[in-house]
DNA sequence: TTGAAAGCGCTAACAC
DNA sequence: GTGTTAGCGCTTTCAA
């Protein structure tokens, strides 16, 4: 009935041994015998079969990919990023949803790790003990967090925040609320460093706290009307989902936005621009997060014991790149549909990246065998205070160098309806 | 390093075979040894190699599920609800995205189709011969279309365009546009139907097909000017997405929704109530459809040789079911990541199915052995037509029958504010 | 009820 | 370069 190896070898008058290399290292068998046995296994429609090389290669061909929720159009286009990339490295991914919940994070990642050569874990909320843990199970990458020394690919957190502060200051908005994610992301405690390190003059800016709220939109709404009781005339959420709760209150409690309080999110999801007042919003590259973390986990040696040729062709795909979003990271008016302009055509890759949309990858210090890091010089003067990685600044070449451990992506501020000039007050004039 | 169950069998005294059968059909050890290997499994860390495992049983404990994008918040839904009941059988679930390409699905499929028991295909775009084929690979499951006899979960698409229809002429509205999705959509071939054949005294009513849109945003803004040109007061879209960008284009150019054109969606995608005025759509049971689905698989024999232990515990709980959606599909202003009130716990499902959100189980002739079909009685009496099923229209009890190898759920339309009475116009008083 | 033995389909040493 | 051999870890006949 199934069509094994053994078949293809017999039928093609050669050893089991022969007809396996000739088709998982066709370097290693005479060019005739080579094409005789791969045209035979074509014609009798021969398909390996999986579980018999994982269990003598210990190598799945499977990622996981655990984020806190599918639906949330952020894990959706983070999602997105890392199917793409994992496709074109002939890997498939198991996709698992913790439903915002810690344990279940782990309880996943421990379930699915035994069938996997490598885990990337979005916006984990667990614990390092578990972080911990877990690395000694599966190899993995970290998506918004950083621990140790795990690999990670983060956002400039603290930028981003500076940028939106610099925005609201320069519009002249003096007293600014900032509407916190939940208490156990890393991410928020990242942008509120941001937010206590202000960069420049902004010392003017007094910023309210107005606590810790769910990461969606009923957390915006529970925001706003803390946001109108604190005096502020702008208000900066932890995420778009927020600002758009916020909004929506606001609204409708007559608060006219952006007239009498603007408004900032963070992310820049599809409905972002949906809703009107379209919101001023902090860009991330989603997609690109979900990629780099596959690139990462793949270039730092997954499970399994040998470097077939397969591997080596995903090394090489790997290491040789160098993304650039081409085209603008997300182009205006595009809807949650039609995604990220990502590349599943290998071809069309940028050897230079552009200056929207570029990495500042940094390498960081690994505790792997690899000492020397590489990175990517960082283009356009940005003067973001990095304050999250303790990084060698040290940059280089874009290829053929190891990957570095810890990447960090930039991010930037689009401005639209919902932030305007602060409304008029008595205290005016304090610039500079 | 990794413990084997030799290792086990070694520790506790046993041979390998006493030791498999401890873990793997309890019933078959005498309890004193059962108890011991699973304790001395338990102390020595044992974790079963499931490559090994499925080498020699044939099953693979994994699902997939195949969607045109991840982004977009309808199939977000669907995956959620997959994930969860997944997940609760024991099985895990690659997710691949086709980026809306119909021979990208069928190139997934035939990928993935060898590593699991069986797989997922949301609103699929192949042609019936690819699932055809494919349906020889690898058992499969339609969710958003039907061909032949393939076990499908499938919503009351013309039922629902019957509910917005009967909606608009109550309001008054004569003529009502149509913004159709692709024209590849299986759903939206089934919409068409269901406009096509009006129940009621609908006659008076005019559809106007303003021809076929992308599902997206995007699709919606281009169609948006041809409901204006078109001179109707009212306009159904496709999808949500499709609406909001018509919403959005429309007043854009200064057209007030709903005063001068009333707009419905299709699905109630989270978004749907982000929006000002919020959308008057037709409320889909998106999670549900994912749990349906994985139940259809599961229960309609997956691959493998034998029923163990395991497997008859699943076939267990799905027979058992009884789903009922608590409180309601999904609460006015709840986001994108509070998610539908799933069914993680097993424990709450009601015998009872309620009113709103009550599935219509019917039983469709099934190729497979099971002639006999049982389905859930029709509660409240809607009138629809159903066109879509061949369906033998017999019902019975919910429970301990074969399921029926196609399910097709209610769909509810929901007001919100983005319809209302149509314009004031010279021709009135025809109704009825 | 338990054990011995035979593979599931494939790859990787090791000889030739 | 190619064949032979020996398993990977597990389940499952078949005897006992």
């Amino acid at each position: 009935m199934v069509v094994t190896l053994r078949d293809v070898a017999r039928a093609a008058g050669v050893s089991p041994a022969t007809a396996s290399r000739a088709l998982s290292a066709p370097d290693l068998v005479a060019p005739l015998r080579r094409e005789q046995v791969q045209r035979v296994a074509r014609e009798l429609g021969y398909r390996p079969n999986r579980a018999a090389r994982e269990l003598i290669t210990g190598r799945t061909g499977n990622l996981c990919l655990v984020v806190p929720d599918l639906e949330n159009p952020f894990f959706a286009a983070v999602a997105k990023g890392v199917q793409a990339r994992a496709r074109t490295l002939g890997y498939a991914v198991f996709v698992a949803d913790a439903e915002e919940d810690p344990r279940m994070e782990s309880e996943l990642v421990a379930h699915l790790g035994s069938q996997v050569d490598g885990a990337v874990l979005c916006s984990p909320r667990m614990s390092d003990e578990d972080l911990d843990h877990l690395s000694e199970e599966v190899p993995l990458v970290l998506v918004n967090r950083q621990h140790g020394t795990l690999p990670s690919v983060v956002i400039d957190n603290a930028d981003g925040v500076r940028q939106a502060v610099t925005h609201l200051h320069a519009l002249g908005h003096r007293r600014i609320a900032y509407a916190g994610g939940p208490a156990d992301s890393w991410s928020d405690g990242r942008r509120r460093i941001g937010l206590q390190h202000p960069s420049h003059g902004l010392r003017q800016v007094e910023v309210v706290d107005l606590g810790h709220f769910a990461p969606v939109f009923a957390g915006g709404v529970a925001a706003a009307d803390l946001v109108a009781a604190s005096g502020a005339t702008a208000v900066l959420a932890h995420n778009d989902l927020v600002a758009l709760g916020i909004l929506s209150r606001l609204q409708a409690r007559g608060i006219r936005v952006p007239d009498d309080v603007s408004v900032v999110g963070y992310d820049d999801i599809p409905a972002a621009t949906l809703v009107s007042p379209s919101l001023t919003t902090v860009t991330v590259p989603l997609a690109r997060l979900g990629r780099e973390a596959v690139d990462l986990l793949v270039s730092s040696g997954l499970g399994g014991r040998r470097d077939s040729a397969a591997e080596r062709a995903i090394a090489a795909a790997v290491t040789g790149r160098a993304e650039g979003a081409s085209g603008g990271m997300r182009e205006a008016g595009e809807t949650s549909a039609s995604g990220e302009t990502g590349a599943p055509g290998e071809a069309s890759w940028p050897a230079e990246t552009t200056a929207t949309g570029v990495a500042t990858s940094s390498g960081a210090a690994s505790s792997s065998g690899e000492t020397s890091s590489s990175g990517v010089a960082t283009s356009s003067g940005a003067t973001s205070t990095h304050h999250e990685l303790a990084v060698a600044p040290a940059a280089a070449a874009g290829s053929g160098g190891p990957t570095p451990a810890a990447v960090r992506l930039r991010v930037e501020l689009v401005v639209r309806a919902s932030t305007t000039t602060a409304p008029a007050r008595p205290t005016s004039e304090s610039d500079r």
